[in-house]
DNA sequence: TAAGCTATCGTTAGATG
DNA sequence: CCATCTAACGATAGCTT
């Protein structure tokens, strides 16, 4: 860089860990942090192979989570399972790094559906708002732009736990072949939410 | 520091986000890093008054939590109120709900992980057609067209199960908001996003 | 309002005791 | 295994657009 403009700001400073006075600046701050944070955790469990899950809630009071392989997983890991059934064992196949493989062609299909899902939610609210729903109709669309598009949100939930589990599959052939069996796969529990049906083959 | 001795190490080196292999640097990492989020979380708390709960698992499968003001009272709310003080009730999926209000922040995130996903999904690719791997590659990339779209179809039932739920949501939240809170959690199978209808025949 | 920038601070990889 | 040290890397406070 040859610096050639000074015109930004002066650069991190150092700060206090205290409450944040300002109402913007402490917003602007979780905001902020709270991606570090989420980062921070999924790099953990990249790094490490490590289940984490993070729940937080704003100064305004909205909710925020992040789980790796899952918020629910995690949840269920720590009281008793009762999210899903307990997952007696990991399953696995050799196939499962084609998953991953394939994942790329996936993901063009995903961000498709991704888009109908999109044109989905236009519908929806659509139909809410037609007479026959009512005043209700009205009001839950209100509701929906403040809520944030409920479907498409959903539909990433979906989409990103797709994506961690054929990754979480990869993860374990990759050190599975490369390395000798030594990993017990003590965390290789993963799967509380999809324990049955998952199990599909693989 | 003077700088007297030399002697120390090389000082940070950048690192790729991928699983580490050897057990011991595995094990080292987290604790270091564990250590880390829960500052950060802490940090943020203070900073900004927010609230905020970690729940992690060790890769060696040990359980870890930072939770403030506690864990429960983080739970608590984002579960009503159940889930801290009946951990070992099973409940059905608390969080579909919370999901809906929460996961539209999540949007943008999401798509930078997809990213991430793919660009993960690249390496893992080439690894695998690695001389290392030999034929093992070829044939992994040969069975994937033959294998069909289990994950897509997994994604197609969980779409539905989105719409359903996203709708049932809706009606909920329009009648609740309406009208007395009658039934909260009527989503009936509530979290079925992998139960039954994945018979992703393979 | 949110997104982008930069200088600086905080975190941590790697080595050593 | 755990503590410490060093220095490079990554996160981010404050500012601008």
């Amino acid at each position: 860089m040859v610096a050639t403009k000074t015109t930004a700001g002066k650069g991190k400073q150092k700060i206090e860990i205290k409450p944040i006075q300002k109402e913007s600046s402490r917003q602007v701050c979780f905001s902020k942090r709270r991606a570090g944070v989420f980062k921070k955790a999924s790099e953990l469990s990249v790094l490490c192979g490590a289940e984490i899950a993070v729940l937080a809630f704003s100064p305004s009071g909205k909710p925020f989570s992040y789980g790796h392989p899952s918020v629910s997983s995690i949840l269920g890991r720590f009281f008793g399972g009762s999210a899903g059934a307990a997952p007696a064992t990991p399953p696995r196949h050799p196939l499962a790094a084609v998953l991953v493989q394939d994942l790329g062609r996936q993901e063009k299909e995903l961000q498709e559906r991704l888009e109908a899902g999109r044109r989905r939610k236009a519908e929806l609210e659509e139909a809410l708002r037609g007479p026959q729903w009512g005043p209700v109709g009205e009001l839950l669309g209100a509701e929906v732009e403040e809520l944030g598009l409920p479907e498409l949100d959903l539909l990433h939930s979906a989409l990103e736990w797709v994506r961690a589990e054929a990754l979480s599959r990869a993860n374990q052939l990759g050190v599975e072949t490369l390395q000798a069996p030594t990993e017990k796969e003590a965390s290789g529990g993963g799967f509380a939410l999809c324990s049955a049906p998952f199990s599909c083959g693989f």
